[in-house]
RNA sequence: GUGGUUGUAGUUCAGUUGGUUAGAACGCCUGAUUGUGGUUCAGGAGGUCGCGGGUUCGAGUCCCGUCUUUCACCCCA
């Protein structure tokens, strides 16, 4: 016997039950999306590894899958390549699979500036490989749903992302979530706060674990970065501050002094007041300074949403990012995104049990028939039903009824058209509901009536 | 990338200090029921115990490697 076949690490098949849910998900956001104004864009599954290096950071060029020249990838090597893993890298591989959908975007946009409509708004649904190791909602090859604004510094932007964010989760009947919201500039500000300016970037690998060690673990992780006892001690009357979000935006001024986070909670305070003017409550917003993200190119607001009493990573995040587009060498533009992460909002969904029962895009209605010319005869009702736009199949072979009645039962098929040699001769079939055993006799006609 | 964990029928799991022919439930197939499903009853099929090596008279059980699962770190959707 051929040994089992089995799927790489972290991949996973989606079978017809769980790819209905997940159509739901997916559409359900790419609705909202539509509705403000985001226009579709793909990209291909590989980019050149000049296009994708460099971008994440020394962790995501870890983390990049990189595929092997076409042909005989060897061709290029020396033998002394073979003593550096980079060197070698270079000569046998100069494409990889797409880390995030961000990159790719930023490059498509600084190939086409000249043919794009500013602000260019897209959105991408498509899936992203890192060769991390798997965990629970941790996946090697996983989908986002990303959409982006290129070509404006308003903070409308935001405002929208905060907008659709809430949209999709009232959609899914999600309740009890928390959209947490900070800004690159407070971060900055804090550094310079706490007395070490420009070391924002280990600032914020600390802070982002509060969450998981506590405040004592954060300041001693701070102490062992090169910062001292008194500033992790300073950054806490900071992070301290709690209340309302108004209150908290007020207090945040008066202890945040230094000029740059000023200008970060300005920006975050007309989010808000944009919220205001659309309308709109601030429930499930949280101002946290401490939120830092991992993704280098962030230079504004940054956002991120977790499901609350839900043990699993943020579902969407993004943020501000006013020179990405520049690195490909076109001008800088300004953009701002953030993206859904639907395998976990998935994996969460299905732990709140909030999937809709109703999703089963089944046959609306199968034909059973009881020998030969029965069978024959149903060919041309089944036509009748799919000219009607009744989704009808008819059971391909010659079986017992029973057999035929199971498997309308399994495939959740809702009913059943009986044709015997009765219902040919006197052109009345019986139809029959399979979830309360009801029959209804009727002509082709009759039937069709009753499934539209 | 580092350290732990897991793998037995289609599925969820039993399997004693290493000891004959590896079990259960559910599911599947057949029949009771040749023009009527779900229930019930009777019967049946299905496993070289993830894969490869080793120790042993003997391995599902112990050891090593590998793949997979899962958890922590790193990082992250």
């Amino acid at each position: 016997m051929i040994t089992k076949p089995t799927l790489p690490q972290g991949t996973r098949d989606f079978a017809p039950d769980v790819m209905l849910k997940r159509n739901y998900l997916i559409s359900t956001i790419k609705q909202v999306f539509v509705k403000y104004g985001f226009l579709p864009l793909e990209t291909p599954a590989m980019e050149n590894l000049s296009v994708l290096t460099g971008k994440y950071g020394e962790e995501g060029d870890r983390l990049l899958y990189k595929l092997l020249n076409t042909g005989d990838f060897l061709k290029k090597a020396d033998t002394e390549d073979f003593n550096d893993s980079n060197t070698l890298l270079k000569k046998i591989s100069e494409k990889g699979l797409r880390y995030d959908l961000t990159v790719p975007f930023a490059r498509f946009v600084a190939a086409n500036q000249h043919d794009l409509v500013y602000p260019f708004k897209r959105y991408q649904i498509q899936p992203v490989w890192r060769s991390d190791r798997p965990q629970k909602g941790r996946y090697r090859e996983f989908y986002q749903c990303d959409a982006d604004v290129v070509g404006t510094k308003s903070l409308v932007c935001e405002l929208e992302i905060i907008q659709m964010i809430r949209e999709v989760f009232s959609l899914l009947q999600i309740t009890d979530y928390t959209i947490k919201i900070n800004h690159r500039e407070i971060i900055r500000g804090l550094s310079e706060f706490i007395g070490f300016p420009g070391r924002e970037a280990e600032l914020s690998v600390a802070m982002d674990k509060l969450d998981k060690i506590g405040v004592d673990g954060v300041k001693k992780e701070l102490v062992e970065r090169g910062f001292n006892i008194e500033s992790a001690e300073k950054l806490f009357i900071v992070l301290g501050i709690t209340g309302e979000t108004k209150e908290k935006i007020s207090q945040l001024k008066n202890t945040l002094t230094v000029d740059s986070a000023q200008q970060g909670l300005a920006d975050i305070e007309t989010i808000l007041n944009y919220l205001t003017l659309s309308d709109e409550n601030w429930n499930h917003i949280e101002i946290d300074p401490s939120l830092a993200r991992g993704l280098s190119y962030y230079t504004g607001s940054i956002f991120e949403v977790k499901i609350n009493n839900i043990q699993i990573g943020s579902v969407s995040g993004g943020g501000r990012y006013d020179n990405l587009t520049g690195i490909f060498g076109g001008k800088d533009l300004p953009g701002v995104g953030f993206s859904f992460g639907i395998d976990r909002l998935y994996d969460a969904i299905l732990e709140l049990d909030l999937f809709p029962t109703d999703l089963v895009e089944s046959t609306n209605c199968l034909i059973v028939h009881f020998d030969q010319e029965s069978f024959d005869y149903g060919f041309s009702v089944l036509k009748n039903l799919r000219k009607n736009g009744i989704s009808s199949e008819i059971f391909p072979e010659m079986a017992k009824l029973k057999k035929q009645l199971q498997y309308a039962n399994k495939k959740n098929i809702p009913n059943v058209l009986f044709i015997g040699s009765e219902e040919i001769k006197t052109g009345i079939f019986t139809l029959r509901n399979m979830t309360d055993g009801a029959e209804l006799k009727g002509t082709q006609a009759d039937i069709i009536n009753q499934l539209k």
